[in-house]
DNA sequence: TTTTATTTTCAATATATTTTGAAAATACAG
DNA sequence: CTGTATTTTCAAAATATATTGAAAATAAAA
């Protein structure tokens, strides 16, 4: 297996591990060959290299700028807007783990306190199972926040490895 | 809102979540009504309140058994099958966090490694960066692995109390 | 065994998501 | 300003995923 065979398999990797987590293949794969590239790219090179359109290219990586796990770079002389990947995976996968947290988990946290209050009332055997469950989901989510936040702010992957010696 | 509306956007909210997260949309929402139930439900009964085909509801109850996050129940002189939740959400989250990383990180893990024997001897700067990516996120997502592990054997939610103590 | 209830399967259908590509908008150079 | 390169938008087409429902299989009762 060459580079290039590598770099390939690397790309539909990460492009199929992304469509299993909610995220878009060709976003996945658009990350992946930018962390594969040492250079930066432009939307002509990317749409060549992944064989996919210009619009695709372009909501792709509009997408990850947003995101902040790509970035833009300019090249003196040359009009394209070029890409490059944020490399640093601990900077880049908290990025992705507080957007999506922030997205799509602290709106149903929202919900579910909602429903904690407007439950907390019911004093039929039903309602009090319901109760319990709920709170159940709210403070385990909270616990694993508490968590997720502490690692996010604070920026080193050496956490890590503190979480892992406290679980001996 | 009375009980059956917060069950009801309960389940709702729970199936938009699962969707986001790669999880078919019934079968979050039949955990999500076997959560909100004190009592088993048949198979009937949970066509009927979500209102979804036999099939998808026998598709759907056969993949939360093989997660290990519901359980048949069988109820004396009754002919059908019913079906209960397991309510204690560290059981739960931790199947489905094994059971995904099993299923989905494991073999892209696989291919990482598979990857990196055949960049190793690359001696060319693109080799080296894409080397360097590629041994990065390994050694992240081991981390992350060993972490996980931990919990999944540990079977203790206080766990992540302790944990949440060890990064102040 | 035969009948009846229940579960399972899966091809067909419906729905949701992704991708394309060309037109419109924008940005830059002369 | 005018012409050209580049980026953005978005309706239409393609693809992927989810759901249905009825037939086949299975299991229990008579």
């Amino acid at each position: 297996m060459d580079l290039q065979a590598s770099k390939q398999q690397f790309i539909d990797t990460w492009g199929a591990l992304g469509t299993e987590w909610g995220i878009n293949k060709s976003v996945a794969q658009v990350q992946a060959l930018l962390l594969a590239s040492t250079n930066p790219l432009s939307t002509d090179e990317i749409m060549d290299m992944l064989k996919i359109s210009r619009g695709n290219a372009n909501m792709s990586l509009r997408q990850l700028v947003d995101y902040g796990i790509i970035y833009k770079k300019v090249i003196a002389g040359d009009r394209k807007e070029y890409f490059v990947a944020e490399k640093d995976i601990f900077k880049w996968a908290m990025k992705i783990a507080s957007m999506r947290k922030q997205r799509e988990i602290d709106p149903v946290m929202g919900v579910l306190a909602d429903i904690r209050k407007a439950t907390e009332a019911d004093r039929s055997d039903d309602g009090k199972d319901f109760y319990e469950v709920v709170s159940g989901i709210q403070s385990f989510v909270d616990q694993l926040s508490k968590i997720a936040d502490k690692l996010i702010q604070s920026n080193r992957s050496e956490l890590l490895l503190k979480l892992l010696k406290a679980l001996i």
